[in-house]
DNA sequence: TTTTATTTAATACAACTGTATTATTTTATT
DNA sequence: AATAAAATAATACAGTTGTATTAAATAAAA
């Protein structure tokens, strides 16, 4: 008898409102308001799908991490060679696009924000960290990897890196942009394996 | 005939009162209210100090970048063996001990916050980025580098990498203490270069 | 001690915040 | 067309925000 939409899609377009918002204002911008207004929404309205600006957040933060996760396992599952994989996993946790920058970048914003909300990141549960070990899982099957290169830390380094170059993309983005960041990747691969990486294709 | 206060002292304590309040509850959280609490002085008295928020703001964000690059400053003139200066400088980026940890954490936060100004980076004014960039000049003085290592995308690998363990040692404290940081560091270090580090004293 | 510029405290105000409540509109079914 | 559940809009309220204004307190110099 009522008005039919999908729940989950409203939800979903509202969380990404609230990722624009974030991205322009920072945290301290993300008024219910503000972001029912980017959502073409009346505060009602929001109001009825989140009873709190918690849960709004909680939901476009959670959504941020799903979104990460199914990328990687459609890339993950291309067809391509292993090498060319690897760089496409990688060049997918950056902001390689305009498409996917807001989700890279509201990633990064809402890892920040765990510290403030007091909360501990559990890296086993990050999508990113578990695609990184993916990738280093990979190269060592491939038997890519140099003989005396250190597992373990070639990964927490590959992570930081990755991290670091999805901050500085946001910040400088006219001086990290796609070429630059692939550059970066493929000479990090190619100092850290005993095959060479080359200029793959895309 | 007033009563005497170092005006600079007050302000820089303001600002580190700042930094506190802007760690534990982001800067959605950084009032001139709770500032002023953190740092035991009335509205008026942080008023009277700084017009507006937005001034308090700014001054709290240079200090941060002053006080980097004075610490570099001091860190660069130590005399100890070349090798060993490196891994310092590296490490004074890093939250390697807890008097660090305020300025380098309030560093990353204010990196992001240059995004949602939208205001842009320069790089060129950055100190850490002057400070990975004389690291690199002296690793090519004294010839340490690979033959085969490209400078300019060392420099930018390096200066991601410190971001990226900076933020990650920010958000799980515990995996990434001092110890840790510092053997990510020897190990990129002796990826690019063609002398062993090891585990330089300190 | 008195004076006087500097420093601090107290209070006020309008704008914005999150949330709650209520009324209205919408639309698939009967 | 009538109905009723779902969705939206409008308004209200108390708390917080940044800023401004005013009065009070402080302490070095006279």
């Amino acid at each position: 008898m009522p008005k039919l939409t999908n729940h989950e899609e409203v939800k979903q377009s509202i969380a990404e409102a609230a990722w624009r918002v974030i991205l322009q204002y920072g945290m301290e911008g993300a008024s219910v308001r503000t972001i029912a207004k980017e959502a073409d929404l009346s505060l009602g309205a929001l109001r009825y799908y989140f009873k709190t600006q918690d849960e709004l957040v909680a939901y476009s933060r959670e959504l941020v991490y799903k979104r990460t996760a199914e990328r990687m396992g459609r890339v993950f599952k291309l067809d391509m060679p292993p090498k060319d994989k690897i760089v496409q996993v990688l060049l997918n946790l950056l902001p390689s696009s305009e498409e996917k920058r807001l989700e890279v970048e509201a990633r990064l914003v809402f890892k920040v924000y765990t510290r403030h909300k007091g909360e501990k990141f559990d890296a086993l549960q990050d999508s990113v960290y578990l695609a990184i070990k993916e990738v280093m899982s990979y190269l060592v099957m491939l038997n890519l990897l140099k003989k005396d290169a250190d597992l373990h830390l070639e990964t927490e380094r590959l992570y930081c890196l990755m991290d670091g170059l999805a901050l500085d993309a946001m910040i400088r983005p006219e001086l990290l942009e796609a070429n630059r960041m692939k550059r970066i990747i493929i000479y990090h691969l190619n100092s850290s394996c005993s095959e060479k990486f080359g200029n793959v294709g895309w």
